[in-house]
DNA sequence: ATTTTTGCGTGACAGAAGTCACATCACCGC
DNA sequence: GCGGTGATGTGACTTCTGTCACGCAAAAAT
């Protein structure tokens, strides 16, 4: 629990208090591979931090085909945030690609911690400004370079990831297919 | 000048002395077709507040192509955002697509705002994340859908913008050449 | 241990998009 | 008005990527 203070703490400073306050409407839970946190379609029930694990956000396609919208591992926040702050219902999944330790946050127990503590409120928008360049850079790089300096930024910058990542999940992240991935020249 | 009070109200009422306080950290500037607004290798002066205008955000490449990253027309936010916030160099340039009129927002005033007006700060929180959701699902559409279906959701989206910018431009905001976009069914 | 699944590379082929070149038309400034 | 610039459509050609099909090795499941 302490790794959600320690997060938390990157960013504003809480003492013993006011983190008591904010843990104690966290909840714990422990995902197996392949088991789903958000089901497309359904109501999604929380916004997760991953103590543990590594999940995939993922949007199926009409044809099947699934793009991966993002990844999660430790220490990282992921939901469909479109339909967990609107209260409506999933238009992605989020899934583990492996077994997968959370803490749960729900929408009413987040807006009491933001109503009883700004500092928090402050802490969320430098998320949320971190996920908005983060988003806004990948556009950028979708749109200026090619798969294979696409591939090698994606090493440079998250390069545990890639470890533990099998290609064909990296290729529907990078948006394209497994086979194109694999012809790189190395 | 009631037109950034509006715009702020549609997230978070103001009194009138609240109000009072806002608008005297905010300047007005005027700026005509081609001009810019922020330089490619320069400090970022400002936050953009778009009163009347439009504004493209145009990322170049190696090659001097352009890209454009995102469009601002009336009552919409712009600039530079990762370089704004970190007081870093821009990597990305902001000019004027028509003739502009804007507010501008420093950033050590937008501090001062937030420090002494927390509502403020959950106003810029709700935008923040507006423009993460809006960023992911470009993200999105560009994975999973063709250019024709892409145009076709843009026009939707916003249709008073397709009008105002030529198609090239379009083109360089989709992602596409100007002769793909053109070469499109009808 | 032996099946089954999963990850990954590769070849062949078709289709989509980029690039280059050219033509037209409308609008703008002098 | 007139010449220049910008916006747009189109054709020819090339390159890249997706798709389908296959093979193989490692890992997982029984």
């Amino acid at each position: 629990m302490n790794q959600l203070r320690d997060h938390i703490e990157r960013i504003v400073p809480l003492d013993d208090t006011e983190f008591e306050t904010i843990s104690s409407f966290f909840s714990y839970k422990k995902y197996k591979k392949h088991q789903f946190l958000i089901q497309e379609g359904a109501l999604v029930p929380c916004n997760f931090f991953v103590l543990k694990g590594l999940l995939k956000l993922v949007y199926s396609d009409d044809t099947g085909k699934e793009h991966i919208v993002g990844f999660a591992q430790e220490d990282w926040w992921e939901t469909d945030f479109a339909a967990f702050y609107t209260e409506s219902r999933a238009t992605m999944s989020l899934e583990c690609v492996e077994d997968t330790e959370v803490l749960c946050l729900r929408l009413t127990d987040y807006r009491k911690l933001c109503a009883a503590m700004p500092q928090l409120e402050h802490f969320f928008l430098e998320k949320a400004y971190q996920g908005f360049i983060a988003a806004q850079q990948r556009i950028i790089s979708t749109m200026t370079v090619g798969i294979k300096e696409r591939y090698e930024q994606l090493l440079k910058k998250y390069p545990t990831l890639v470890q533990r990542v099998p290609k064909s999940l990296l290729a529907a992240y990078l948006g394209v297919s497994r086979e194109a991935l694999s012809r790189l020249p190395r």
